[in-house]
DNA sequence: CGACACATGTAACACGTTACATGATTTG
DNA sequence: CAAATCATGTAACGTGTTACATGTGTCG
């Protein structure tokens, strides 16, 4: 979804085309994030067909072929930007489904999987801060990039210490039986 | 990637059939996150498909079908759970491209849209913490569920005030001009 | 009987990824 | 001229979502 808005708010500067806006995504993104050109075209035709954007007609012998955002699209794009998207049920994290897998798998040790795993993201947390002294002094853009992914690797590897700091201090957890009882208490966050 | 995965682990301890896989795999995670059947179905259908797991026959008149993990399958669940995906190009972070966006959109005031969403954050955590208190006293995987979306949420909210932070010190940043100079760098995380 | 939980599946759609095909224009 | 860049698209595949169709079993 957001690359979807993305587009639009490029679009609400003044009507592009498709590999410009490609262009444009990647820089105003400080170049961390490559975007590929197929899904530009087919954003943007998912875009016309829901009435947010429209073919600039007037290049009718030019190579570009330009689209021009639509009072929809600014509606759209305005909500978007206004409105925190619901996060009641956070989107299935990766590695914390990975720990918790491991933690069932007999064959494996939880611990390691946890360790392997921190060793990689403090070499990331690395490369990103060396990243951010070098290039981001002036870069604005690049530097907004950088502090969100270092923000969310260390909070991603305090997670893991605190992981490793539960199944230490669980180290006799009864083991959990595969024909669970099935009374389904569903947790449902309320507001 | 992941419900794929978190199936074969399940799938290690033994055969099982799709809808126990479904509450499983939900007890599993605290049930803070909820797998729709009909995708277990299909990511049944795609592992078997690639070998990872095969029909276990038996079960002719029963009205349940279940699988049994392969050797195959054994050998992918280990991988992953012992290989750090790779995270050199980050995924891209709806909220940060949101931020961005509206620092180029003029209609709207890009530490309003930090607030408003900060606001729902801090709110989330409240939330979040409420549960933990309550209901992950004795239950240590909703408790590691719980403790990574509250890590996450902080981590976001510090890169929310660092990114105000930011902005009201960068007040007079020249406006990026939407035909920018295309002498393309592109960022590429070396290790 | 009727509602609900159990159980399996399919279809349609959105988004993302990689790869491929096809040309025009620019530049060494 | 050849290679790179510009420019537009399509196809195939993986994953995820919601919704729909279909049937059995149980329990009040």
């Amino acid at each position: 979804m957001s690359v979807r808005h993305a587009l639009l708010a490029l679009l609400s500067a003044g009507p592009k085309y498709g590999f410009q806006l490609r262009q444009e995504f990647e820089a105003s993104t400080g170049d961390v994030w490559p975007l590929n050109v197929g899904q530009v075209y087919s954003t943007l035709q998912r875009l016309e067909h829901s009435g947010q954007i429209e073919s600039d007609g007037s290049a009718a012998d030019s190579p570009q072929k330009s689209f021009r955002i639509t009072s929809e699209g600014r509606k759209e794009l305005d909500h978007w930007l206004r409105t925190p998207p619901d996060m009641t049920s956070p989107p299935r994290d990766e590695l914390v489904i990975k720990v918790l897998s491991a933690m069932r798998v007999p064959e494996v040790d939880v611990r390691d999987v946890i360790q392997v795993h921190r060793r990689y993201l403090v070499e990331l947390m690395q490369m990103w801060t060396r990243l951010k002294e070098d290039e981001a002094e002036f870069d604005l853009t690049l530097a907004l990039v950088v502090d969100a992914e270092l923000f969310r690797l260390d909070s991603v590897i305090r997670w893991l210490d605190a992981a490793d700091g539960r199944l230490r201090r669980a180290v006799i957890d009864p083991p959990i039986p595969s024909t669970v009882p099935l009374l389904r208490r569903r947790i449902v966050v309320r507001r």
